[in-house]
DNA sequence: ATCCAATATAGCCCTATGGTTATATAGCTA
DNA sequence: TAGCTATATAACCATAGGGCTATATTGGAT
């Protein structure tokens, strides 16, 4: 788990692979469509490309001749569980919204929920 | 910004740095105290700890010979919020618990709190 | 003043990363 | 089948990153 970590959080340090998750967030896209904001060229986001899909944050398909892109929202769901962790540090309403849910209908009573 | 962002998810990208992180949300802790659990040498882990501290994810203190390092929390917040924008892809009851806040006493009928 | 303890810095090595150009592959289209 | 379009892969280069050992620095203790 470890490593899958690692392959995302790394994947996301760089920003023009951010900015493709960003453009993905907006739907599927090629990989045409995926560079023309760049001034790289097209091998270029083909390999940022690769590492965002070997991190899990992005999947491909397959239409006619292209080879669309599209958001895998697991991976990041993994590391913001991670971040979770340490909410409670810069969160000061935190804990209270938390209490306040446990309250709530529809809400279990675990404290853990949001921190695992 | 986008420099702050790639220096926070470079630095997280480490599961060296993460384990420190994690030891540092215990409370402060000195180099050697942070360098016991591994089989790194002391410059090793000087140099996370520096990576970790130009990222903004810790800070140093001073204190009679030693040089205490504590978790700095709002560099984590920062790449929180930037996961938030995705949350909506993975975390279905994300909208519905949107809007039964929006409809609490003591938080604003804001749709986008948690999204930006 | 000296010495020891805690930490930082320098210099070196090896591998990983991000970019490039050139070329290969796969699927339409004529 | 020939050619065009979309994308992937190969080979190469330069820089960054993470490890090491050796050494410098800083502060407390004797």
């Amino acid at each position: 788990m470890d490593d899958r970590l690692d392959a995302i959080f790394s994947a996301l340090s760089d920003p023009t692979r951010r900015a493709i998750l960003g453009r993905l967030a907006h739907g599927k896209a090629t990989v045409a469509e995926l560079a023309d904001p760049f001034k790289l060229s097209q091998p270029a986001i083909s390999k940022h490309l690769k590492v965002l899909e070997q991190a899990g944050l992005i999947r491909s398909g397959r239409e006619a001749n292209s080879r669309p892109r599209v958001l895998e929202p697991d991976a990041l769901k993994t590391i913001a569980d991670w971040i979770a962790d340490y909410r409670r540090f810069w969160d000061q309403s935190f804990d209270r919204l938390d209490d306040y849910l446990s309250k709530v209908q529809g809400y279990e009573n675990d404290k853990s929920r949001d921190r695992h």
